[in-house]
DNA sequence: GGGAATGTGTAGAACGTTCTACGGCATGGC
DNA sequence: GCCATGCCGTAGAACGTTCTACACATTCCC
């Protein structure tokens, strides 16, 4: 009695029917009468059954999902993770987080171990790894994809995908500083890596390049790494410039921070001498002392996004879909008109 | 063949021997040839055989650890994420995060779910539960607490702690400022509720006390919410009396930035006429920016701690542990002597 | 040379579900 | 009254491991 968890032999037992009878009971399946519902439900109730989700899982699903965070740092992934948990707070299914680490190595032994847990369906935010390796993992699980522009478009029947529109945002954010008089608007951002194609901050920076291209003006794109560190060097270098620009546009807020740095250094005065934004929304950009302009992805609605188009693909649809999320500008205190 | 993942059984059959053969290599176990071991690891390698999470649930372990999040906005979460990782990197278990939210109800599916997917142990951070809840866990798996300071001392043995120790690193400040000249210190808490005894807010509001007594000066509480909302409301309010402190303490960074805009507002010039503190040394604490002194709580060494607490116990210990993770001040540009 | 001890391998029963068959019982149409 | 047709319930075989027994060789010791 008190050795060992309650089976579903105990609660049938109980109620004076089969183990078959408890189990339709408990997964709502097709075929009980109100009588039988009623008595198993009770007896449930009685003994606190709660179905073991290993021995589900060696037949049927184990109502968890998946969720491989490539990077636990990501300053919005908060908003995500609320997002997908809110969506599926009333449904069975419970969510589970995966550290994959930035290593595209971490992240496939994380994606198996999901896999090898036999997980319903998993949510990869931002994954690094190849085409292949994320149609492999397609084939063996239903999969939605976070934070990555569609890749070879082939593939993309396999899974679904749910993106920012980081192209849009780009060009939220030129409009913007040309709207206030701004020409020499500088870009900064990640250093490329060899499977960087249809990251976010690549395709943020071809945004930005078609942006300007619209507004008649040249770009200027400077590879430094999205860190306070990185935004820092780049504004050092572009500040130092002898046309140095009236505006720059850092592909993520923790680099616009570094900026910002760079300009008190300089003794500039933002917005009135250098204009700053971000891109994110992250917390601290809100907070008056930074008030930084920047542009709002609502991972909550992008969360919630994953989580619907993962259940519906887990309960059999198959044709594939693509759904993109339209970001918002905040703008603040760093964005002002150039001096004259 | 492309069908299905390939079992133990399909290893033996391939390497000729028995599938109990096969599951003693893979665990390790006692009572094989090394001829055995050789013939059957090259059969995996062969096959790519992946053991089976679920079935292998069922009998014997999952090798899965899980780590329930009280707040995934938690600004040294990662770190604590990165310290509890990187000691299992080269262990057989896998760590999986369970965002249990804020509710204490929440939490508690939260950990159901867990020990429903039978995981070899929890690590819970900042658990908002009962001695009881926590000690009924604790008797159904092995379990690690972290950040909630030892409770009725009884209860202890079922399970091992990990803890900052709040009262020092409240003590550090105290000690700092004091050491400047502050006399007129103020410390701004979050509101108490009724579960958070033990919690981190507590505990540091109690050193805060102590420390003040031991200096033989007059604290001085206010207890509004560790936000930047809540910083600021309480630095508003502690900066209209009439002996104003010349110091505030919070005890966390989020509301000491609330406290550093209170004092933009005020015309208070930051340290000159207020020196500021906060608790957690977040990211931003370091930015040049802002370069808010704080206590670091060293995430990682908590992590890793909890880490190798709970796989002991998982490999047989039975005497419980309590560690104690020393703090330290990082004096940055907030804090100096007042102003005469 | 006859146990005892030791080392290696296997058979087969768990573990707690799900799911396919199928059986029994009404109902209803003819 | 007989056969199809639903509906409800059950038996029992999976699912992929682990683990307890136990069988079979060796080796060792007296």
């Amino acid at each position: 009695m008190t050795s060992g968890r309650v089976t579903i032999a105990d609660v049938a037992r109980r109620a004076g029917v089969s183990t078959a009878a408890v189990s339709k009971v408990v997964r709502g399946a097709y075929g009980v009468s109100a009588e039988m519902q009623a008595k198993v439900t009770q007896a449930i109730d009685e003994l606190g059954y709660r179905p073991h989700a290993a021995a589900r899982a060696l037949r049927g699903r184990t109502y968890t999902l998946g969720v491989m965070l490539s990077d636990t740092r990501n300053p919005f992934f908060p908003d995500i993770i609320e997002g997908v948990t809110g969506r599926l707070r009333d449904t069975e299914y419970q969510v589970l987080l995966g550290p994959g680490g930035i290593e595209p190595r971490t992240q496939a032994r994380m994606t198996d171990a999901m896999i090898d847990r036999s997980m319903d369906g998993l949510i990869l935010i931002s994954p690094v790894m190849t085409d292949a390796e994320l149609a492999a993992i397609a084939a063996a699980v239903p999969v939605v994809v976070v934070g990555r522009h569609g890749g070879a478009g082939a593939s993309s029947a396999a899974y679904d995908s749910v993106v920012d529109d980081d192209v849009m945002g780009a060009r939220l954010v030129v409009d913007h500083l040309v709207g206030l008089g701004h020409t020499r608007i500088a870009h900064i951002t990640h250093l490329e890596r060899a499977r960087a194609q249809g990251l976010p901050h690549t395709v943020r920076a071809e945004g930005y390049r078609q942006a300007m291209r619209a507004h008649g003006l040249a770009d200027d794109v400077l590879a430094t790494s999205f860190t306070e560190e990185g935004g820092f060097e780049g504004a050092r270098e572009l500040l130092a410039r002898d046309d140095r620009p009236t505006a720059i546009f850092a592909g993520a807020d923790i680099a616009a921070l570094g900026v910002l740095r760079a300009a008190d250094e300089a003794g500039l005065s933002v917005p009135e001498d250098l204009s700053v934004a971000g891109y994110d929304n992250i917390g601290i950009a809100s907070l008056k002392r930074i008030s930084l302009t920047s542009v709002d992805q609502d991972g909550h609605v992008i969360g919630a996004t994953a989580a619907r188009l993962l259940v519906e693909r887990i309960e059999g649809r198959s044709r594939s879909v693509a759904s993109s999320v339209s970001p918002t500008l905040i703008v603040r205190g760093t964005t002002g008109p150039p001096r004259l």
